[in-house]
DNA sequence: CTGTTAGCGCGTTCAT
DNA sequence: ATGAACGCGCTAACAG
């Protein structure tokens, strides 16, 4: 190092200095930081990195980078990181396995120290099998190992709420959209819908159950293919925020009020919701808590620590879109 | 290397075959590449980068991750580096200068190859201080160095594009909800609000013109000030589509209907916009595109390239939250 | 306490 | 066309 020579020292002296490894003469010590401060000198992290074998940067695999539902998470994520001295980097796998996979496999080779999934389409077998290279954090899973660990909310549940809300309130004939096919969190909503129903003696009726992908525009599609097959229902419960959204313009569009005429309950409270017209009765999930947690946790296994945690859980947010039927 | 070993060659010869550095005879080669797909190996890019002096990472610098306006120019990015063997760290500086000069900063330190710059709040002259030690492009600057480069939107003719929409609907009394206080672009486009209204003979009134900070709970206050300062007017131009978002929901609660009693105007065309009740009528920043075209750019810069881009101009998208004074 | 040595994994001379 | 040797900047092990 320059900073060696203009100190005096030896390289190692300089780096026992900067890194704390051992005791170092105080006059030697304001030396180099003098000599430092000369330079302003700042390690290079690549050299650090090459031969401590740690990067010092996680990879973030989200889905969609522009949709509010892992920005916000994001942005739990950003304020973990912050002061670690650990930087993301953040990739978008766009609802779609194979290039998760290959995502994925570029943030290993990039030697990423751990990565964190966000609502991941591929198999926990995947992620267990990647986890054997660096530790894994993943949402909407119920793993743990060594160097994996899986969060999993009660989707059942909040589905449960949202529909107990609405029978609470009198209604009776409850639409549902759905999210995609396959998607664990979207089944696990309906199976609560379904349950709360039960509960209820009320008949499941799959003609108002109709299939979304969690868009703003499939949650249209889906209002107006209700419409279309003339179908009966004084609410509707959307499986995320962004359909509800969608449901929200058609009925719009079609004259039909919300409150007034039908309820709508959503799902995940993004931070839109509450400035909706009117704003949207939902299902708050703790988006910002779970970007937080996931990121320490990881961090804790990058460490070879054994974490414990829990989430703040599901819960329902009554706003203007549900009312009492008369 | 160990592949070297294995295919029986010198590491010097597996390091031309992977980076086409000169001829190999075809025999070798082939067997370094049966070596390389055997042991499915990839060259470390910290050894890569410490040798080359290049890390392959560009920074980003965004004022808030989870705010629809950046995350949809991060889409643009995220787009344009598809490929091109960059990844992405993304920093925020929180709408805040000297926040935003340590972000950079330390971007700096990781030794990122560029940096794009997203509606900075520091300096011209920071900026070009900073690309003095790597190439910056910015957006909302109008700088242009062999290092540096600035992106810039008309945005005083944005502000009159939805101000002129307004009075051809025979509007003339229309309140201004400002962007944040020495904020660029909020004031230019408040600027062409002054010039729509002089064109046309209509005096400015600075009682209807309320100050916001871009945020959806500024519009609320905005309008509630209005009402409470018993302002009258019949249409509302907002600084941008989240402080709209919020003017809309005052509105709501004091039962003022949209567009049949007041007119509503914002700035940006965020991905929501579409799906607000009603859809919201705005001026359309291409903010995927000005994403994609600034990457392109930085990955000029950094390959020591000029470049000369122009980006789409800004547009008048209606939709259904203006019409005609009756 | 401190300097010397070696090596992290590559790419690039310089010879051959 | 190819191998040997060196160095990118840093830290860890080994002496002293």
């Amino acid at each position: 190092m320059d900073v060696a020579r203009l100190a005096g020292v030896s390289p190692s002296t300089v780096s026992r200095i900067l890194n704390g490894t051992a005791k170092v003469s105080d006059d030697k010590r304001q030396a180099v930081m003098d000599a430092i401060a000369r330079m302003n000198f700042a390690p290079n992290p690549m050299a650090q990195s090459l031969k401590r074998g740690r990067s010092m940067t996680i990879g973030i695999v989200v889905q969609d980078i522009s949709s509010p539902f892992f920005d916000e998470t994001l942005h739990g994520v950003d304020e973990a990181l912050k002061g670690t001295g650990y930087a993301s980097v953040i990739v978008s796998g766009h609802w779609n396995a194979a290039e998760e996979i290959e995502r994925i496999r570029l943030l290993l080779a990039r030697k990423v120290d751990g990565i964190i999934l966000l609502s991941g389409r591929i198999t926990d077998e995947s992620v267990l099998q990647f986890s054997q290279h660096r530790p894994i954090v993943s949402t909407g899973r119920a793993i743990q190992t060594q160097r994996a660990l899986g969060f999993k909310l009660d989707n059942e549940h909040g589905g449960w709420l949202a529909v107990r809300h609405l029978i609470e309130l009198g209604h009776r004939r409850i639409a549902f959209i759905t999210g995609p096919a396959n998607n664990c969190d979207a089944d696990e909503r309906l199976a609560g819908y379904k349950r709360a129903l039960q509960e209820a003696d009320i008949a499941y009726d799959p003609k108002i159950v109709v299939e979304g992908d969690f868009h703003e525009s499939s949650g249209m599609r889906a209002i107006n293919h209700l419409f279309d097959t003339q179908q009966q229902f004084t609410a509707v419960c959307a499986a995320n925020d962004l359909s509800a959204y969608g449901a929200r313009l058609s009925l719009y569009r079609k004259g039909i009020r919300v409150p007034e005429d039908i309820s709508l309950v959503g799902f995940d409270d993004l931070p839109g919701s509450s400035y909706t017209t009117p704003p949207l009765t939902t299902i708050r999930q703790p988006l910002y808590d779970i970007g937080r947690i996931a990121t320490n946790s990881l961090l804790h296994l990058i460490n070879g620590e054994i974490v414990e945690t829990s989430i703040p859980p599901l819960e329902l947010i009554v706003r203007e879109t549900t009312r009492r039927i008369r």
